[in-house]
DNA sequence: TATTTAAGATACCAATCGGTATCTTTGTGT
DNA sequence: ACACAAAGATACCGATTGGTATCTTAAATA
């Protein structure tokens, strides 16, 4: 039957790009249906109303990332290497992005208000996974005898992931790497700071 | 005529609150006639278009931000003071915001794509200025020797306000001032690493 | 007080929004 | 080959969008 799981995985495709650049609310069905060429009908078969294509974009979203993300940070061995492989996947996220339009997990959080409480719960989740990933890295780190015991890893942790997204905010805005390639610099003297 | 600074003051304000808080698309024309008690009639008299308005807007979001910010700044003499001025008016942001829905540099920079360059362009402008005034602060501490020499004053700059608007993003989706508390204590550590 | 003109209200416009009911097409099992 | 059901196309719906033309009201001036 025209293959509908591939029809829906290119709805979901095309909608999670034109939703991370154009932003959820900005981005209406008739723009998928141009960028996909099928039609309201064959969208509607799919998702019960546009949040549950939103819903599902932004699923698409976390998982490639994380996946991408997950998959480089596996290949490294030490805790030096695996969080350098994060630093690398930013820097270079800016050149070749997976999804144009920057980190999917800003976009959601700052246009996700209280009037959009699932894409809110969502970019939560996100930002949970992100924090808890960057956690046990330093938590391994430190049962390796590869990072300094007694360190604050929710601590460490956060400003990790804060000094990411801001500098990728400021990088996007200004259309330079600098910013993101200045935070990603101080987060390596933060590294071997905290490294024995 | 019955005061048309203080409607044209009015309409600007209260659009101000809706834009940083639903989004500049996300918010409509209805949206601020309901804010203001006015009517669209009255809107367009006042404003060319939506981008207009959305420009005096931000312009306004703009200037009470730096306004407050920069007397708090000014109000204090040494280095390390205006610094934590700066912090304590991030910190203090969570809890009693000038304007709700987060940082105006964020939400316009997150949300101005190539569909909106004035709202871009205005975004650009005010990290500028943000980061201009953070520099010029190094810069005057280095020269009332607050602050270690030779240090790169656009590194440190761009360090800080990257780890700020990212620590407030990370607040916000969280509805917890412990991301933005973490950060601005790491930063409190790289001020007394930098300083003399 | 009468006149003038700016400020704001009302009523409308075409276009687009999210969503749905219905029709056509296409592949599959018999 | 044929019936059947799923996938997608078409045509529509009421509501809302940004925007405008026109009318009314109110304040300043003469």
């Amino acid at each position: 039957m025209r293959n509908a799981q591939a029809t829906k995985n290119t709805i979901i495709n095309e909608s999670a790009n034109l939703f991370n650049t154009q932003g959820y609310k900005a981005t209406s069905i008739s723009d998928i249906t141009k960028a996909t060429g099928l039609t309201k009908g064959a969208i509607y078969r799919h998702f019960e109303n546009k949040q549950d294509l939103e819903k599902h974009a932004l699923q698409r979203l976390s998982k490639v990332m994380f996946g991408e993300i997950g998959t480089t940070i596996k290949e490294a061995k030490t805790f030096s290497t695996k969080i350098e492989a994060i630093f690398s996947f930013f820097e270079n996220y800016m050149n070749t992005p997976l999804y144009e339009g920057g980190c999917p997990v800003m976009n959601a959080a700052v246009e996700a208000d209280d009037a959009n409480p699932i894409l809110r719960e969502q970019a939560c989740a996100m930002l949970q996974q992100f924090k808890n990933a960057v956690s046990t890295l330093i938590e391994n780190g430190i049962k390796n005898n590869q990072v300094k015991p007694n360190i604050d890893v929710d601590f460490y942790s956060t400003v990790f992931i804060a000094t990411l997204e801001g500098g990728i905010m400021m990088s996007r805005l200004d259309r330079d790497k600098k910013a993101i390639v200045h935070t990603i610099d101080h987060l390596r003297n933060i590294v071997s700071e905290i490294s024995l």
